[in-house]
Formats: structure tokens, sequence, C-alpha cells
RNA sequence: GGUCCCUUCGUCUAUCGGUUAGGACGAGAGAUUUUCAUUCUCUAAAGAGGAGUUCGACUCUCCUAGGGACUACCA
């Protein structure tokens, strides 16, 4: 019989939850659901010395943007707590002293300062079965001489006894089968006494073992120390429930080599965080993507397709349900992914699409409160439904200067500006403006707007119906000339549109003004 | 340095021994257009290199090269 799926993401609270982590707790949460399965949420505060307030409550509030739900863990509840790992000293204790009493580990005397001057004076030293008869540990020193230290206060750490020249073999659920010999193992330090807590590996498969995971599905950088961990499972005789691994590929930068990094992001210009993230120490900022206006539904599938796809099952749009339904976790690559930031503002335009006009108000709100303009939702509805299929110049890492899609609502404002604001001046060098105003426009504006002035009904289709055949029958062609009076630039909506957003007075003013300025 | 992992268009990838090597982002061209666009259509673009195995290799094996990770009393 198939026991329960349970996954977990378990993050230590050193800092924002960088995008690649992000990225692991989707795959977990996704392979969970889709066998029904359970995801736990478990806090990795091992390294006291590391911990920074609010990283805790920044990673849940993150997947709570992102719409990734756990079933337990901190502050979700579950009945295989605490899932805060500095709250579990008890528990790892007691299994220390399982493996200190059947022989797989033993207690190092060792201090940092001697083992610093150990790797200097030795090239590559490593604390292994060929050097640990030569060091200060519970194996070379009498039993009597070892409980002296202990009472007397010496700090001391529990090292794991990794026996030599095994193959030990991980069966990778990505990666198929790996070997690595236990020659190449270090005698890993299990458990410090100085904070009384185990480290990463110890807790890590006590944790799991404890909490009946059965898949740990983890970024690569895990995959030396997963023979270790394999090791440890047998040492405690647990090797018959041992979970099945699965080590993702790393995320890479998206221009030159190395894994991508918060400085990639700054450089080019996205964020490698979900939330924005204010540090309590030195008081920097980094973006999120949340703030940058990124849909979470946005950087869900384009987070889910770094590093696994459908194949033909299904094209690259694909909502959480949708995902979870077609995830396949032996059909992720193996190799690392670039972060192609290009493609999830792509994806982000695609939701933005999506959405009704009036789900842009709240973010397109703030973009026009931060220029001091208030408008109303209908209107800003009115504007997006016009402007959200325009193209926005942007600057690349490289300098050029290139085009997207509008892919953020910020994208709007310097394209909406003149909804708003009356052009104060004319560019006599801009192109339109030069090819569209010659002799005998002011003349012809000036016609046009006594006519405009006649209209009897004020809206696009008025506007149409008593505009069009005079146009006609005049034989002119005002489309850009008018575009000149009212937007001051070769952009925009269509004219009729722009006109009935404006109201006729706000029209005829625009006009006079430009037919005054540019004469 | 050592150990392990990886290698298909610029990027993300499909292919699980037999295909004109497919799709998406990006790029280019054309059509449409009341400006800029959108949209639509089309185009260019790839199996790192070398040996094998096989009737046949992108696919399996080995070597080389390149990339990545790990190598703490951090996770």
């Amino acid at each position: 019989m198939d026991k329960k799926v349970r996954v977990r993401f378990a993050p230590s609270p050193t800092g924002p939850l960088h995008i690649g982590g992000v990225r692991t707790a989707l795959y977990n949460y996704l392979f969970a659901r889709q066998h029904g399965g359970d995801l736990i949420f478990r806090i990795e505060d091992t390294d006291s010395t590391r911990f920074v307030p609010g990283a805790e409550e920044y990673i849940i509030e993150s997947f709570k943007w992102l719409g990734i739900q756990f079933d337990e863990g901190v502050s979700f509840g579950g009945d295989h707590g605490p899932y805060r790992q500095s709250e579990r000293r008890d528990i790892y204790k007691k299994y220390v002293q399982v493996l200190l009493d059947n022989g797989k580990a033993y207690i190092a005397f060792d201090t940092p300062e001697e083992l610093d001057a150990k790797r200097k004076e030795v090239e590559n030293f490593q604390y292994d079965a060929s050097t640990r008869l030569q060091m200060r540990n519970s194996l070379t020193l009498a039993p009597e001489e070892v409980t002296r230290l202990i009472e007397e206060g010496h700090q001391y750490v529990v090292r794991f006894r990794i026996e030599p020249g095994r193959d030990v073999e991980v069966d990778d659920l990505i990666r198929g089968k790996v070997v690595i010999n236990s020659s190449i193992l270090d005698d890993k330090v299990l458990y410090k006494s100085a904070d009384e807590l185990p480290t990463y590996h110890l807790a890590n498969i006590v944790d799991d073992h404890l909490m009946e995971v059965t898949h740990v599905i983890r970024g690569e950088e895990w995959l030396p120390s997963a023979p270790l961990h394999v090791l440890l499972y047998e040492a405690f005789g647990w090797a018959d429930t041992m979970p099945r691994f699965a080590h993702l590929p790393l995320l890479l930068k998206p221009i030159g080599n190395g894994k991508l990094s918060k400085r990639d992001g700054d450089k080019l210009g996205f964020p490698v965080f979900p939330l924005e993230w204010h540090d309590p120490k030195s008081g920097e900022v980094s973006s999120g993507y949340r703030e940058k206006g990124y849909l979470p539904q946005a950087v869900v599938n384009f987070l889910a397709l770094l590093g696994w796809n459908p194949g033909e099952a299904h094209d690259e749009m694909m909502t959480l349900e949708e995902l979870v339904q077609y995830f396949d976790l032996s059909k992720c690559s193996k190799n690392g992914a670039k972060f192609d930031y290009v493609k999830a503002a792509w994806f982000n335009h695609q939701y933005l699409l999506q959405q009704p006009d009036e789900a842009w108000a709240p973010a397109y709100g703030k973009v026009l409160a931060e220029q001091g303009i208030t408008a109303s939702v209908s209107q800003m509805a009115e504007v997006v439904r016009m402007m959200k299929t325009k193209v926005i110049e942007y600057v690349d890492g490289q300098g050029n200067k290139k085009k997207r899609n509008i892919s953020f609502a910020s994208d709007l404002w310097p394209l909406t500006k003149f909804f708003f604001v009356a052009p104060e001046a004319f560019d006599l060098e801009d192109k339109f403006i030069k090819k569209n105003w010659k002799e005998g426009t002011a003349d012809e504006m000036t016609r046009f707007s006594q006519r405009l002035a006649a209209v009897e009904t004020w809206t696009v289709e008025g506007l149409k119906a008593e505009i069009d055949p005079w146009v006609e029958a005049e034989q002119l062609r005002p489309w850009n000339a008018w575009r000149v009076c009212l937007v001051g630039a070769g952009q925009g909506p269509d004219m009729y549109e722009l006109a009935a957003f404006l109201g006729k007075e706000e029209t005829l003013q625009r006009m006079k003004f430009a037919i005054t300025q540019l004469g």
C-alpha cells in the first residue's frame, strides 16, 4: 500500500526568500496537490547567529500572496510539531544520544581555532577516518577524560562517524542513480554544545523522519550531501522509510555565468524576491515582484516553467490548477535554467490582459496618485481599455533601447499622461508633429473645431455619426493634426475615443491652445 | 585541487533509436491600421567536439571541452 505523500519546504529565516526558493516550494506544492498529499512548512533556524527578525513572517506572507497554501507547519498548525527547529532541542538531543550510544557518532573537543590552524597546516585537511585518531575526541581520549572535559564546561561537538570505502547510492527522481564513495565525506558535525542545537544535516533527517516526509524535493546544491543523509537514515535504522529524493536544477544568471544572485536583479532591473524586503540591519530595500506590479499567477506560471514544462500536453499559459494537473517530477530538466526576465514580463502582460479593466484600478490608481492625479475607477478602466495593448520603450541590461508590451500597471503612466494632462508645449523637432502640422493646418483645425463645437451627442458613436460624413464631404484627413492637438505626440488611442473621454470642452480647449502655439 | 551534476535555436524547452528536430519568449519581414501599437501571417535560428555500440543516434557508452554545485561548529 502507498503511504500518503508528504513533502516539505524548509527555509531558514536568514533573510528574504530568494526566487529560487519560491520555485522549490512551488514544485513541492504541485507535487503534494497532485498526489493528494500534505505540504509542510518547517523553519530551519538551527543557526542562531544568522537569524533575521521578520524573515519568517516575510516568507509566510510571500506564499500567501502567491497562492501557495501549506497544510501544516509554522503558523499553519498540524500534529507533527513543533515545526520550528529551535523549539525541538529536546528531540534532537535524544537522537544525538542514540547515535552516540550505537557508536555511529562521537564527541569532539577540537575548537574552531584548532581546526582552522590544522587546515592551514595541512592542505585539504578533512576530519574523517584518516585523521580523526589524531584529534581530540572521544575516540582518542579516555572515557574519564571525556567526562571531565564535559563537566568542566568545555564546548564540544558531536560528529558523525563515517565508515570509509563504501559506495553510497542515492536514487534521485530526476537524476537517477548517483553514487558517491563515503571516503570523500568528512565526519560532519551533527550537534554543537555551544547552543545545544543540531546542524542542518541531523535536524533535517530527524525531522523528515518524524514528520513522515515521503519525498524530499530541494535544490541541486544539496545533491553532494545527499549520500551523507542516506548514511544518517541508515545509522538511525530508518533506511526502509527513507524519503525519495529529487534535486532540482538551479536558477542561473540571465547574462554571463553563475547562479542567479540579487546583484543580477539590481543590475538588470528585475526583482529576485517575491515581496519587497527592508533589511532590518542595513536598511537596504530590495525590490519585490508584488511591488513591481507582477500578478502572482504570472510569477507562478513563469517559475513553474523554469526547469519543467508540460511538453505537448498543454501550452505554456497555465493556471495553478492546470500546473497541478500536468506537473511531473520525472519530466523536470536536469540542467540549470537561465533566468529569462523578459519572458517573465511577457507572462505578466498576458495575465494583465486577461484581467477585467477594472482590476487594474488599484495599481494604476497608485501610479496616478504619485503624479498627483485622481481618477475614478470607471475612468481608469476606460483608459486601460484603450491603452493596455500598447508598447513601451525600455533599456535592457546592455543599455540598448528596446520595446516591449505593457507588462505592468506602472508602464501605463508615460503612455496615458495626456488623458489627464493637456500638452503644455509642442516639440517642433518632433517627427510626427513636423509631418502632420504644415501650412494651412491651423486653419483646417480651426474649421474642424468649429464643426466639433456643433456636435450634439459627444460620444464615440455620436462623433462618428456626425463627423465621419463631414470629413468625407470636406475631403479632409484631420486625424493626425487633431492628434497633435489633443496628445501632443504620435501616440494614443482612436481619436473619437480620446475626444469622448476628454469631453467637448477640454477637446476644444486643447485644439485652441495648439492652434495658437503652432500657428 | 577533490567529488558530484549538467550540455538541443540568443533564452526556456519537446523528442524517451527511425521526425522536413516541434513549441514558447526574443529577433526580423509582410499584411491590417486614424498615430504608436495591438492582432494576424511568414522567416531566420539548435543537437559542444571526438570516438564507439547499432541497419540506423539528438536519444545508449566512453573520452575531451565547457558550465554548475559542493567541499564550515551555514543552510
